[in-house]
DNA sequence: TGAATAGTGTCTTTGAGACACTATAGG
DNA sequence: CCTATAGTGTCTCAAAGACACTATTCA
């Protein structure tokens, strides 16, 4: 067994529970920009997804392995946001917990897990338990930092998409109507034309684009 | 004692020791932005000074223990960094590290700890154990981006100043030179005028200001 | 007076915002 | 033709960069 400076082991100090908590944000439709939430295991009410940190396991993989449980998405890359250490703030005893940010195309959503989960407007907040709702709001302000940086450096759309596409789902991240002449030369240069055109839609045709490898 | 859904309690789970390493940044009048590294309690070289995590402790107040412990400073406000969870990391066992900054006026680190303390210039970063050269990287990025913003968020100068000192001390930051005229335009509105002067050096005496209310 | 530093005028460049125009499709 | 959407020209405005000028002090 290692030792520290002082001679005892690791074992003799005392360890709290960590827990991972993700804000899972994905675009829907008609609603926006949304937080994914799930039913408490105890008690009633809804809280993002998270789970404790079990031996050896990496936070993201602790992340991946609470989404697939409860809304069975997978292969994902969390980022962290920030550790919540409040004493108190977990009534079950001393528990840290790591805020991730998780942003996933709609269609990873699985309809069958609609009875346990569901779809939260950003701007319209529920009452979340534990630091949940802060979670949730420095969530928002990550992407939206993101994305006034990239073009969908999450990939919020397929591999392809039209200028239209691209700012409607920035105007939902942002919360705000863009305008659509700066918006198209703020990123046109950072995409790659693919030569094609959209064809069935109302007006005149559009150009298609896809990210740019440094996107990816 | 409180049960989580599956119905065992916390004490059921294996617990991960959770450490606080903290870049401690400050300005050297001749070496510019520098970092604080401590002599390791074990073995040989140096380290960013850092501690275990004790029972019910917040993230701050072990950053703040360790900061007096092994340099004699207090009263500190540490901002979370990012978690490091690689296995393997330490060697001790199953170590998690919350990464730190705190930046500090030269004027609060003791003489008498340069013994067992020292200064290393964040240009010629040396050999650091774990994941310390990271945070160390991480925390210059930190501080340039806060001074992209605001004169002196960090309260690197004392209460008042001459544009000319926050300008050295911007460029010791950002690790290059800035244009006198341009900086003025951009500071002087973020600042407060005195109405005092500078006398007794060189050239013509200079305005003193102090921080806005809102940096405080 | 000359050197050194403080502070400002102003020209250029750049990028965002705003408006309006042209272009191309369906009905 | 009309309507809807795509794409572009261009004017304005604000801020940064660059250069040069004036201002005030000490030696």
């Amino acid at each position: 067994m290692f030792r520290d400076g002082s001679g005892r082991t690791l074992a003799d100090y005392p360890r709290p529970s960590v827990a991972v908590d993700t804000a899972l944000l994905t675009l829907d439709r008609s609603l926006g920009l949304v937080v994914l939430e799930v039913r408490r295991p105890t008690g009633r009410g809804w809280a993002l997804p998270g789970t404790f940190l079990h031996e050896h396991e990496r936070l993201a993989d602790a992340v991946n392995r609470s989404l697939w449980d409860k809304a069975h998405i997978r292969g994902l890359r969390p980022r962290q946001l920030q550790v919540f250490d409040a004493p108190g703030r977990d009534d079950r005893g001393w528990v840290l917990s790591v805020a991730h940010i998780q942003v996933v195309h709609a269609s990873r959503l699985e309809d069958r897990f609609h009875d346990s989960t569901r779809l939260v407007p950003v701007t319209q907040p529920g009452r979340l338990p534990f630091d949940h709702a802060e979670i949730a709001k420095s969530a928002v302000h990550n992407i939206r930092s993101r994305y006034s940086d990239e073009p969908d450096p999450d990939h919020l759309l397929g591999d392809s998409f039209t200028l239209r596409e691209l700012r409607l789902a920035h105007e939902a991240v942002m919360g705000r109507e863009l305008q659509r002449d700066t918006f198209r030369r703020t990123m046109e240069p950072r995409l790659v034309a693919t030569g094609e055109t959209t064809a069935g839609g109302r007006g005149r045709p559009a150009e298609v684009f896809r990210r740019a490898a440094a996107e990816s």
